[in-house]
DNA sequence: TCAAGATGTAGACAACTGTATACGAAGGTG
DNA sequence: CACCTTCGTATACAGTTGTCTACATCTTGA
């Protein structure tokens, strides 16, 4: 009986790291997320936890990542690299605007929903202790927002909003709908009352600078 | 010499907790604050450190929190019981309505400046890993958004908003001036911006939901 | 005044941690 | 084939942690 395991083939798919036959690193990103979902923060978890967790050696984190910074960087990378595009692509699909918000939060709460643990975890850190890390998804965070506001301002049209007013508005949308989805992860039953109030925050947000800018309230 | 210090009088108020002639109690609370904000969350602080940091013996820690749980949960209620009616007293001093949300964030914010910590600490906890700390802040925030609801049904008169819709609005108010403290925080130099964008935020989010329900979009 | 309770300290224990050093097995490339 | 790199393991060490037991000192009030 051999001391070291067989190796097995690298799978680098999101959905497909908590198989048993991940790779190592997988397999440690996988254990990270779980650990940091139901315990404490990223960094604060331990090599040996995570190790333990993952099936593998203590000392086998160290072949990945140089510290417990750098694998939750990359954690954040993947999942940004995977939601931002896709949120965009909701709105260059053609849907009639004013479907667009709705649609737009019931992917991000099914997105959510498949990804519950980086959901937990992402919302975590970008209030947690590690500015390294809130930073990074706060970064995260512009980028969409600063995406929305390019198309809002683009469907719109001249007679609306300024620039200026719009990307006022569409942070603290983004950041609404990111803290929503864990109330949605609490509670699922709750999803259509949630999907509606959210629904509601952005239409009463945008409704609300219009009304604002109209009776010279603002700007 | 002796071998152990003299002690001295007990200071209960929440600014001379600082100070090193605090009783026991008050020094730890304080170290749990300080190293709280500058490390990591409250529960994954250690009785060793707390004791180092507040000049005590570790066991001192238990002489006067069975653990670490107890000592965040008085700390959330400590703060919370001297902000709500403070909040609460802004909207009853008979000032013009429309300067209530910018006076109300402007007391928040200071507020904030007083006691940075607590601030760092209460959204951290708010959105961190445990969910006894979390219930509690959210229940404390829920109070104040009720209270806030109230308030603005009472001075609104019957013409305005379900108390429906005003319910659904307060929550987020509340929650956002909240994180918007730490904004202010972090970069005291932006307070004049952020004030006006936490007000302008509060009074689109209200002007949307009467002119959404004023073309029947909302309930 | 003196006993009780509150508050503080000292020392010890086993458990756990990060990480350094050293070795083994598999895959790819010449 | 031999060789290097990647990935994983084993062992070890020193430092830190929570908490137990025992003891010292101050404050209070009967």
């Amino acid at each position: 009986m051999s001391l070291t395991k067989p190796r097995k083939a690298t799978r680098n798919t999101l959905a497909e790291r908590e198989a048993p036959e991940a790779g190592g690193r997988e397999r440690l990103i996988a254990a990270a997320l779980k650990l940091a979902a139901e315990k404490r923060s990223l960094l604060a978890l331990g090599v040996r936890e995570l190790g333990r967790m993952a099936g593998l050696n203590p000392n086998t984190f160290y072949r990945h990542f140089k510290s417990l910074d750098e694998l939750s960087l990359a954690i954040i990378d993947e999942f940004a690299q995977d939601l931002a595009p896709a949120l965009r692509s909701i709105r260059h699909s053609g849907l009639p605007v004013e479907t667009v918000p709705q649609r737009t939060v019931e992917y991000v709460f099914d997105y959510a929903k498949q990804y519950p643990e980086a959901f937990i975890v992402g919302v975590r850190e970008l209030h947690g202790s590690s500015g390294r890390l809130q930073q990074a998804i706060r970064a995260r965070i512009r980028q969409v927002a600063q995406e929305l506001a390019e198309d809002i301002l683009a469907t719109q049209g001249p007679t609306g909003l300024s620039a200026a007013i719009v990307e006022e508005l569409t942070e603290p949308i983004v950041e609404h709908v990111f803290h929503r989805t864990l109330d949605y992860l609490e509670d699922p039953k709750r999803r259509a009352d949630l999907v509606l109030r959210t629904t509601h925050f952005i239409e009463a947000l945008i409704a609300g600078a219009l009304t604002l800018k109209a009776q010279k309230r603002w700007n």
